[in-house]
DNA sequence: CTGAAAGCGCTTACAG
DNA sequence: CTGAAAGCGCTTACAG
């Protein structure tokens, strides 16, 4: 076991496994009973027994183990978030969020990270069960089954989703992107811009659909013309908007401004113009969206919308222990927490640097 | 319970509660035991029961209660990752890289964040030990207390730091900071830069210390001096990188080239270089740590040193479940794995367009 | 190849 | 205010 030609790491090899509520007990000369409700503060024991008691447990060394309380108890004390896509830092901001409001709630959480892949995202989902979550808080891969949600149900599990809806009947966390991309796009109109791109298309999903139709419902309200070719179809990648600008620059009737899906897209979008020799704001008025920290340090700052990664992380774990306090009965009907985004105005979409930043709301 | 005056969300409120082996048992005419063995694809046990069996699980809908298996078994299969700081893009790479190693090997990530603060991981460190994980990763807050790792050893629960070693006898996994900013320098003096910064010194912090160690000496072997004021104290975050050009553009004797503490840093010293309408590069040449994956898409993109987050969270995962595996005793001497890290040469730090990066190995 | 029994560490009625 | 007893869902020797 230990070998004499190094130090082992210290790792306590032989420990004595560590002292139970049993060894409590002998110690302090009470029963078990006592110790366990010592140990959940119960005003039915005695100031000097539980006194006594934690005594006891301190000298020991003692560790209470929770997933013996919860085996006994029936309840469960973590919860489990799957996330998309990590590589994306507004679901890091959502998930910091959401780890620290539960935290102080007395919950663990299980992390997970899917990779936008149905097939891990069920794997995961399974094991969390295994585990026995409280609850579940998902930002559901693309492609997700429609049926995921109610199967979910059907476990006894309530499931928060966020930034992903997936129909009314399932508690939600999100934001309003149809009044989002039209904010985005009224603010380039403003800027005297007529032909405006949107980059980062991927028809079928409802949140691209959403965005879409944001943005295509002001270019109508104002009577501009969006020609096919401006709804650029990429990957929801830096990459994506690389290409994307390539092919706008390429387009005979080029626009002038363009709304993206989110921040990676524009910051992709920005690098490209930088690579070309173009300023964003001049040869391309940009606008993202998520206002993730770095959009603050892009070059030049990137304009987007913000809903606050913070505030829909604590709402979605405030509806979740809601949810879970309740049961098992259902607290209300189903809730669609929906955040407006307001327009942070940089660099990007203006062309001249801004020294105080201002927030439009809508 | 259930109202009238709207639809509740899809919550199965009176579920029966779930099937447990008994029941398995019952409707397969076994007994517990052969359920328990069948479950674990024990071979002593007939193909012809284990597939009755199975398909008495399958009916009744069993879901495995793995929290109920780890108290008997005295096991334990959730693993406890500790994080410093996720808006570092860096610690997310290095977390989804540990917890697809872990998944892969039927554990289950217990995730925290500490943000830096020595009592949110004190606290967290308490709860993931209530929680009894198998192991621990952890990359430690600044000013962790010495004696936390031999604290952890203590209870048992085997530990692997990342990146921020803490002595020769706890197991670690991280870079060779000395050797990485060495090169780094040298690159820059190649490049025929004499009076180069360091940005984001930390007196005190021993991976501060190694990164402006590596830098100094690669000074002195070229018999360059060396300004007190090159060594630019700031915040390790954008903004210090920010607040370290304004600095640099004060100076009297001005530096050409700037090494920074990590990429964070870097991208901010691009920002204030571009809000100054200078280019990263011509004014001044940078070069960063971490190889994130934002460094690709800076503007200018961004010259930077490179250990593979990838490599590294999988080493660490691996040496913890050896650790784990061999139980109770210790399977050899401490561990450190350090990594050399290469350098990604962009334009950043040369100030003109490469088109194929090219990775110099140390 | 399979079953009966003990027990992991805790909580929760139920007595007293 | 405290104790004795049952049991959460599982695994593991030990018999047969």
């Amino acid at each position: 076991m230990s070998n004499t030609f190094w130090n082992d790491p210290i790792v306590q090899s032989n420990m004595k496994t560590g002292a139970t509520i049993q060894d409590i007990a002998a110690a302090a000369g009470v029963s078990k009973s006592t110790v366990s409700l010592v140990l959940q503060h119960s005003p039915k024991i005695k100031a000097e027994t539980a006194e006594k008691v934690r005594e006891a447990a301190r000298a020991l060394g003692y560790v209470y183990n929770r997933g013996a309380a919860n085996l006994r108890g029936g309840r469960s004390t973590t919860i489990g978030m799957v996330i998309n896509d990590l590589t994306n830092p507004f679901f890091v901001e959502l998930l910091v969020a959401i780890e620290r409001v539960l935290a102080q709630s007395g919950y663990t959480t299980l992390m997970a990270h899917t990779a936008e892949s149905v097939a891990t995202q069920t794997r995961v989902l399974q094991s969390m069960r295994e585990q026995n979550v409280a609850g579940l808080i998902m930002s559901p891969a693309l492609g997700t089954p429609d049926d995921m949600p109610s199967e979910i149900a059907s476990w006894g599990i309530p499931l928060v989703l966020a930034m992903r809806p997936m129909g009314p009947d399932v508690d939600t966390v999100g934001v309003d992107n149809n009044v989002g991309f039209a904010l985005a796009t009224e603010h380039l109109i403003q800027q005297g811009h007529t032909r405006i791109a949107f980059v980062g298309n991927r028809a079928g999903y409802a949140v691209a659909n959403e965005r879409r139709q944001g943005y295509l419902s002001a270019m109508a309200r104002h009577d501009l013309a969006v020609a096919d070719e401006w709804i650029v179809d990429v990957e929801l990648t830096p990459e994506g908007g690389r290409k994307a600008v390539r092919a706008i620059f390429d387009m005979k009737h080029r626009p002038t401004a363009a709304v993206c899906y989110n921040d990676q897209v524009a910051i992709g979008v920005l690098h490209e113009l930088d690579r070309m020799g173009k300023r964003a704001g001049k040869a391309l008025a940009v606008v993202g969206c998520d206002n993730v920290v770095a959009a603050e340090h892009t070059n030049p700052p990137l304009t987007t919308l913000s809903a606050g990664a913070e505030r829909l992380g604590a709402k979605a774990s405030e509806i979740l222990l809601n949810r879970i306090a309740s049961l098992p009965s259902v607290s209300g009907p189903p809730i669609q927490y929906l955040v407006k985004p307001s327009l942070v105005v940089r660099e990007s979409s203006i062309g001249i640097p801004t020294r105080a930043p201002k927030a439009f709301a809508q």
